[in-house]
RNA sequence: GGGCCGCUAGCUCAACUGGUAGAGCGCCGUGCUGAUAACGCGGAGGUACGUGGUUCGAGUCCACGGCGGCCCA
């Protein structure tokens, strides 16, 4: 071996973060990713798809989560020889983009953006989405997520526009699409349907509200009543049916009568058997029985304005009425309730405003018409108990929404929306969804297949600005018309598309040669999304090869609130359009939460910043606990769990790697030296190289099956043993005088397996894996080698189980020195073992025991009897400590030969002269002089021993 | 109100299909160290969220309830 150094040296006291900022310098200069991308070209596709984010608000530690296991997987692929492509996008429209801009602005409300122009309001919207942007790729270029950024698809292009659109002609084409109601919260005084996440923000506690039992009179029997409650009375006029529950149990009841005398025939009642405590007197039970029995009975309705054109004021079975609270029959007011429109809707009964946009009532309700919502309900309520209607009146006080943006109490409305008629193809759905494989799997029919069963309509429309504006075009004469692509407005492809440029374009009706407009709503952003498979590549206008080779993905991942989002959005849109799902495998992740449990948020205060955990502990650190935690379960994150990641786990490997480097660089090896055949290895190197071979079998195995957890958690525990077994049974073999085959085996092994574990290591941990690659195989990027491949000829099942008996005899030892007294420094004659171990573990059990003989016999015995000779040598090994400390002291390097001093009375003399050798060889001294030179400062041992020592020359 | 997931040591989490509850961190004692931000051995610390049930046997299966999370209503 020769002395010149082939590895960089390599501090133990390692700083991540400054570590993962000089690789990215590296890949910077490189151009790594490029390179591993061109060194695949040509491999069988992975396709992976980039779930856009919104591009708005700064990357929160959350997004680390789903991109970690986005690259995870784009590297190992790659290391498989895959070609991953990993085109970047992101998602530009929608409402927090818009709300953002309006806080800019100062304005807030539809109106207020009228007013100062969708031209200029839009174009602020585009400005911001860029904004973010660069944030967004430098957060994730810090945590190593290579993605092709300037390939990215951008929902905003007229490209990926024109492909949205022509997914909806395609739906449209098929009679997919209609226009129906939907039901929102509504802010009247903004005339806007609000988010839901709008509306979590503006709900208030005990706010006062009416509360009246309402008596609804039997067509056929006049003197009964069915009784129902609400705290809404301005939708009274609006009532169209009255909901019970098949199987619910109902009485009639009487009051029981005072006295006799009273002409006017007594009034019964009929409500939920459970709530009867809300009568006011004594009644009796005439008769009980079940809702299946009210079903289709007709009441008088309370008010004349709504005639009915089809069946309406009669009693229908509900599955969402509970005897909780009311009367267990609920007034139904079509237009002003989702519960209330989903069931009219299914029964056929019309649905029909009594209120308008601004909130008040309409014309025809004539008592009340103009009256704004809230103000009418004492005049309503008037009405009905003039006309002897209303049974019971109080004032509640509950939780209840207001618009977070001016305070005005918010009201359930139904209005214009457009909708893709998914329930049509919900078989296919279900179908296409157990097609693809869930991680973790209960999510596939739990979750997700829920969802599914319950599926409703999409509805598609919303009522705002910056949006991809529906293609659907409409005359007065009720034609209708959906619109593909620009060109078949006769405008160039790359016009901007936005609104309210796009406002403007009118068409002329096919059917009676009038004027057809825009339908002024914009598209759901999940539609955008979900549309990206196709869209990314401008499909069909542009990019078909690209498409057709790239669909379905291989691959997708994002947290479980994605269920209802993208995981759904692009399910439904590849079933509508192709039949089929989007993606054949997801992990479906959880959710981050501090380490109370609780859930993150801004007004919590418990948001933890990424770019700051990444300046702490390093990226690697934070990507490896996301790999080791329970995937698709809450993670719970604070600091204390990545300093440990760091400590345990990234230290002990690194230390691992220093330690072979220094140890080389001393003695010279060269990775090209000649190969020490396996056989001739000694049996700590064939263990080490057993194990490796498996956990390579392993961790390649649960990646290939999206087993993030069972190819993590086997990697920590290799390193583990690497480091406190494999490493620490080892020391003596590297650093040793003498350059054998067994040193030139150990050698060869440790290097073999860092080189393999930094390869394993690398999609998890992109930054450390690099570092020691690079400086192991002499610059190569670990990121353009190789996974490893189990060679099976390694492995040795029963050697491996020999080892954890060995070591489990050493915990057995060891316990039993500490229970006798007896510290381990001081050398044992025997210890007696049940069962042979082979020679080479029986002197690694002896070593690690420090006994003299390892012998097998019926149980465990060790010999506590200390002769003379075993005396002196534990003193030998006192001496030996002792040294080594001053070496370290006085600063001597490892390799540093030294002249040892020696000046002892009592035993030392006869210790040094039976064991001067042995000292001497242990702290690489060339010769040993007994004397106390007056210029050495040295160490006094206690009262009869000095030592002191000097570098050799 | 509904669906899914979770609840195991002070904390973070394990335990293949039911078979004597484990690890890491923290704590205490001790040993070892040219062994690293260490490591070893020993110890303290558990009514497994609760209540019922199935079973020879339940952390594991079933039912009901509680708490937390996500989604829907």
């Amino acid at each position: 071996m020769q002395t010149e150094k082939r590895f960089q040296e390599v501090s133990p006291r390692v700083h991540f973060p400054d570590l993962e900022r000089e690789v990215m310098a590296l890949w910077a200069e490189e151009d790594t990713f490029r390179r591993s991308l061109a060194h695949r070209r040509g491999g069988k596709p992975f396709v992976f798809y980039e779930g856009p984010p919104t591009a708005n608000g700064r990357p929160g530690t959350h997004h680390v989560l789903a991109r970690a296991f986005k690259d995870l997987f784009g590297r190992y692929q790659t290391m498989k020889g895959r070609y991953v492509e990993r085109k970047a996008g992101w998602d530009t429209h929608g409402l927090p983009v818009e709300l953002e801009v309006e806080k800019k602005l100062g304005v807030s409300g539809k109106q207020q953006i009228e007013d100062f122009g969708i031209e200029e309001f839009n174009r602020l919207c585009r400005e911001s989405v860029y904004e973010y942007v660069s944030d967004w790729r430098a957060f994730s270029e810090r945590m190593a997520f290579w993605l092709d950024y300037d390939a990215a698809y951008w929902t905003l292009d007229s490209d990926y526009i024109q492909s949205v659109w022509w997914a909806l002609k395609s739906i449209w084409d098929r009679g997919l699409i209609y226009k129906g109601f939907k039901v929102a919260p509504y802010c009247p005084r903004c005339a806007t349907p609000l988010s839901s996440h709008e509306l979590a923000q503006g709900y208030e506690d005990d706010v006062p509200d009416p509360s009246v039992y309402v008596r609804f009179r039997l067509k056929q029997q006049p003197n009964t009543f069915l009784l129902a409650w609400t705290t809404t009375p301005w939708t009274l006029p609006g009532n169209v049916a009255l909901a019970v529950g098949r199987d619910l149990d109902y009485v009639l009841v009487q009051k029981r009568s005072t006295g006799a005398g009273s002409s006017e025939p007594v009034e019964k009642l009929i409500l939920a058997e459970a709530r009867q405590e809300l009568l006011q007197g004594d009644y009796e039970v005439l008769k009980r029985f079940t809702g299946q029995e009210l079903l289709d009975l007709d009441y008088e309705p309370l008010f004349p304005y709504l005639p009915p054109e089809q069946r309406a004021f009669y009693v229908i079975d509900a599955d969402f009425v509970s005897t909780a609270e009311g009367t267990g029959v609920v007034h139904t007011a079509a237009a002003y309730g989702a519960d209330d429109l989903r069931v009219c809707q299914e029964k056929g009964i019309p649905i029909r405003h009594t209120v308008d946009l601004r909130g008040r009532m309409v014309p025809q309700v004539e008592a009340f018409a103009g009256m704004f919502v809230k103000d009418a309900d004492p005049y309503i309520i008037a009405d009905l108990r003039e006309r002897g209607l209303v049974y019971r009146e109080e004032q509640i006080r509950h939780t209840y929404p207001f618009c977070w943006r001016c305070g005005t109490p918010l009201i359930y409305y139904a209005l214009d929306s457009w909708y893709v008629q998914t329930t049509a193809v919900k078989d296919e759905l279900v179908a296409n969804n157990l097609a693809a494989n869930w991680v973790p799997a209960h999510v596939r029919t739990g979750r997700m297949g829920d969802w599914l069963e319950h599926n409703v309509d999409w509805a598609i429309s919303r009522t705002r600005y910056w949006g991809t504006p529906l293609p659907f075009w409409i005359c007065s004469c009720g034609e209708r018309r959906c619109v593909a692509s620009a060109e078949e407005l006769g405008l160039p492809p790359e016009t901007d598309l936005h609104r309210p440029y796009i406002d403007a374009v009118k068409l002329p009706c096919r059917k009676c040669g009038g004027q057809m407009e825009r339908v002024p709503d914009v598209l759901d952003g999940w539609f955008d999304s979900g549309s990206m498979p196709f869209a990314q590549r401008g499909y069909p206008r542009t990019g078909a090869d690209e498409f057709q080779q790239t669909f379905p993905a291989d691959f997708i991942t994002e947290a479980q609130d994605q269920t209802r989002g993208w995981f759904y959005s692009l399910l439904a849109i590849s079933t509508l359009l192709f039949r089929q799902n989007a993606y054949r495998n997801v992990i479906c992740l959880g959710m981050i939460v501090d380490d109370q449990g609780q859930k993150m948020s801004k007004s919590r205060g418990n948001i933890l910043d990424p770019t700051k955990l990444f300046d702490q502990f390093g990226a690697d650190a934070v990507r490896w606990h996301f790999f080791v935690s329970p995937v698709g379960e809450d993670q719970r994150l604070g600091p204390k769990t990545l300093q440990n990641v760091v400590r345990q786990f990234l230290l002990t490997l690194w230390n691992v790697y220093s330690f072979f480097v220094t140890y080389a660089n001393i003695d010279g090896f060269s990775p090209e030296s000649p190969e020490v055949p396996l056989s001739q290895r000694p049996v700590l190197d064939r263990w080490l190289l057993s194990r490796l071979d498996h956990l390579v079998e392993t961790v390649d195995h649960d990646l290939e099956h999206y087993d993030v957890n069972g190819a993590a958690r086997p990697l920590q525990a290799f390193v583990e043993e690497l480091s406190n077994w494999y490493v620490r049974r080892s020391r003596r073999r590297f650093w040793k005088s003498e350059s054998d085959a067994d040193k030139l085996s150990a050698y060869q092994t440790l290097y073999q397996t860092l080189v393999s574990l930094s390869r394993l290591l690398a999609p998890f941990l992109p930054f450390v894996a690099e570092s020691l690659h690079r400086n192991l195989c002499a610059g190569a990027s670990v990121h353009l080698a190789d996974f490893p491949t189990a060679s099976g000829s390694a492995q040795d099942a029963q050697l491996e189980q020999e080892m954890a008996e060995a070591r489990q005899a050493v915990v057995e030892g060891l316990a039993a020195r500490d229970s006798a007294r007896l510290k381990v420094r001081q050398p044992l004659q025997s210890v007696t073992l049940p069962g042979e171990f082979r020679p080479e573990l029986a002197a690694i059990i002896g070593d690690e025991l420090n006994v003299k003989e390892v012998r097998s016999g019926p149980q465990f015995l060790l010999d506590t009897e200390i002769s003379e000779e075993l005396r002196l040598e534990g003193l030998a090994r006192d001496l030996i400590r002792r040294v080594q400390d001053l070496r370290k002291q006085s600063g001597l390097q490892i390799e540093d030969r030294i002249v040892l001093f020696l000046a002892g009375a009592g035993d030392w003399p006869q210790v040094i002269s039976h064991f001067g050798g042995v000292v001497a060889a242990e702290t690489l001294a060339r010769e040993v002089v007994e004397q106390r030179p007056p210029e050495l400062a040295g160490a006094e041992i206690g009262e009869d021993l000095w030592i002191g020592l000097k570098r050799a020359s």
